[in-house]
DNA sequence: ATTCATGCAAATGCTTTGCATCATT
DNA sequence: AATGATGCAAAGCATTTGCATGAAT
């Protein structure tokens, strides 16, 4: 299934219109290797006819249909976005540069099945994050 | 080891000078059973006589110095924060009502270490949530 | 005495919103 | 034609900062 395909399936899906700038954020999205942030997403757009309130408006219609997880980068107040795919994956950030590495596999697949069983809650997303100093960051003293 | 003596004993070991205002915040981080917003623990020192920038300033100096942990409120932009205490612990935060409950144990303590040994990163903290639908939100259909 | 902490007010930066216009259904 | 999407400008809100004063070392 190609991008556009994916994008057509998940407008039908939610019952939002289809539009160009909808579009355009979904590609952004779809070949992001890791939750970005909406400035990110905005300088890709660059050379679009895009108002920025059009790309949070964008976003937060794509949450509220399920169709993208919102985030935050780090421990700092700037959200960041991910399309909700099934394989999710879990990331390290360096808590200098902000780097990003992501890492295969969830470590936590039984561990919420144990929860689902025992918590009472319904159990939906789970959000995981390493933070660490990357290779670079670690040799530099600042 | 009493809060006061704990707080004293963070005080040294960071070189923060002792003041009445750190030692109330420390206090409600203290007791405080899961990480709590600035705006909860302001609200707490409504009888006291402290500006919020003050609050806010104190918060950040002891994330500095590794005595609180900074994260976020579900996926919201508002920052929360606990005491970096050895024995860490995760939550479930009810998407609706913001309910928390805390988890017992770190169903991560093995991928850390193996992260350790395998990444090239420094691997410091790690930042852990489940979120779900509490009992009671569950049955409300709203 | 020096260094750091605090209050206050103003500024910042990310995000949201009201409203008129335009595009998709 | 009706409903929803967008641009633009203004507002909102959490957080930060400059500066003068006050307190801890």
């Amino acid at each position: 299934m190609t991008v556009k395909e994916d994008y057509e399936k998940a407008m039908l899906e939610s019952g939002l219109k289809m539009t160009i700038r909808r579009e355009l954020v979904y590609h952004i999205l779809y070949h992001a290797e890791f939750p970005i942030d909406v400035e990110s997403i905005y300088k890709k757009l660059i050379h679009e006819k895009i108002n920025l309130s059009t790309v949070y408006r964008t976003l937060e219609s794509f949450v509220a249909k399920g169709i993208v997880k919102k985030g935050n980068l780090g421990n700092t107040s700037v959200a960041t976005y991910e399309l909700n795919r099934k394989e999710h994956k879990h990331h390290i950030v360096c808590v200098k540069c902000h780097q990003v590495v992501t890492l295969s596999g969830c470590p936590l697949e039984q561990y919420v099945k144990h929860l689902k069983e025992t918590s009472g809650f319904e159990i939906l997303e789970h959000k995981l994050e390493i933070q660490g100093m990357c290779p670079s960051c670690k040799n530099k003293d600042c």
